[in-house]
DNA sequence: GTCTATACCCAGATAGAC
DNA sequence: GTCTATCTGGGTATAGAC
């Protein structure tokens, strides 16, 4: 890697964690140099403003937890004990739980294009690829339960999907005590249970 | 009603619109003032600090939005044309398209309770009055569907509707294309058909 | 209780040396 | 490209008059 690059990679990680815990009009950019091990110069040699620094990374890591989010639900084996998903719920929790900084940072995002509107369109792109992770793995669990997708669409699934991640994660932060570990997968097992299905 | 406590309610809802335009740190206490009608000395007459006004607006407000969606859903008729829900569904969203400053209110307080976790027992506390809300209205649904409420308990859907809810909000403010109006409405029918029923 | 004026501090952005 | 020093503006909080 270009020495150059490194220096904003460094600069975007700081600046990840920074924004995460500080929020966006919190952070000081002489925080995010000097976690970044730089000063405040190396951020505008690398940045227009602090504006562009946020933007930049709101690209960069709008997929990002959806990665992992994806991961366990390709490599989730439905229909076990504790009822369906129960595993799978329970891994994405944990997840969560552990990583606040992750939700903290999307949801900073989020407020930041919804009063920026120039910027939205970068979210909207980054969850777009979010959304295309769930997608082929939640088009599997459609066809492995024999739902009808001539009247649900894994598209609209995936975002039921993706949203009930985000507001159950929210509500957990909140009082852990009302989300237990298995409410992802019970609800996403009724979702599935409940939808029109194929005739044998 | 009092002067004095007119004077604070004028000032509360002058923040409420301001801290959910601009977010807590770059809401200035001059601006909030303003809207209010007052000066900046009427805010540290009426509040020990711009921390301490937020604070009391989150015990205040957090419930807001949800009793709309307590209400649509106590006068909600399910089992409509167009999927289960899709009335409800369809208002709920509706409602959430028109007032952009609620949403992003309760995601300001969200955000705020995470890096200040004194004040999350206020969002606790505030929230656990909408899931109240919802409680009651949830168990009728449970009941008309017959779902066997001794495994699927009212306050657990309650917590996945508000969850879907925020959710599906969320995501329609990023790309409205895909957050149809039907999609709650057809997210909570599917929930609830594929729930444990009681035996005949 | 509310206002005006001010003390005090802080942070984004730029200039110029290396 | 990065650093140090600085310019500049702005915002919380307080003091004192009314």
């Amino acid at each position: 890697m270009q020495a150059q690059a490194e220096t904003r990679q460094r600069l975007l990680d700081a600046a990840a964690t920074t924004f995460a815990r500080k929020g966006y009009t919190a952070a000081k950019l002489d925080e995010i140099a000097e976690a970044a091990g730089y000063s405040v110069g190396a951020v505008y040699s690398n940045f227009a403003s602090k504006e562009q620094l946020f933007s930049e990374l709101m690209a960069e890591r709008a997929a990002d937890r959806v990665g992992a989010v994806a991961e366990v639900l390709r490599s989730a084996r439905p229909d076990q004990p504790g009822g369906a998903f129960g595993e799978l719920g329970r891994l994405l929790i944990d997840g969560a739980d552990k990583n606040i900084e992750v939700a903290a940072l999307q949801t900073e995002f989020w407020l930041h294009a919804i009063r920026n509107p120039d910027t939205m369109g970068i979210l909207a792109e980054s969850t777009r690829g979010t959304l295309d992770l769930l997608l082929d793995v939640v088009t599997r669990l459609l066809e492995e339960h024999r739902v009808d997708q001539s009247i649900v669409s894994a598209e609209a699934f995936a975002v039921v999907v993706l949203a009930l991640y985000q507001g159950l994660t929210r509500q957990r932060r909140t009082d852990p005590s009302r989300v237990s570990e298995d409410l992802f997968g019970q609800a996403l097992s009724w979702q599935l249970a409940g939808m029109p299905k194929l005739r044998d």
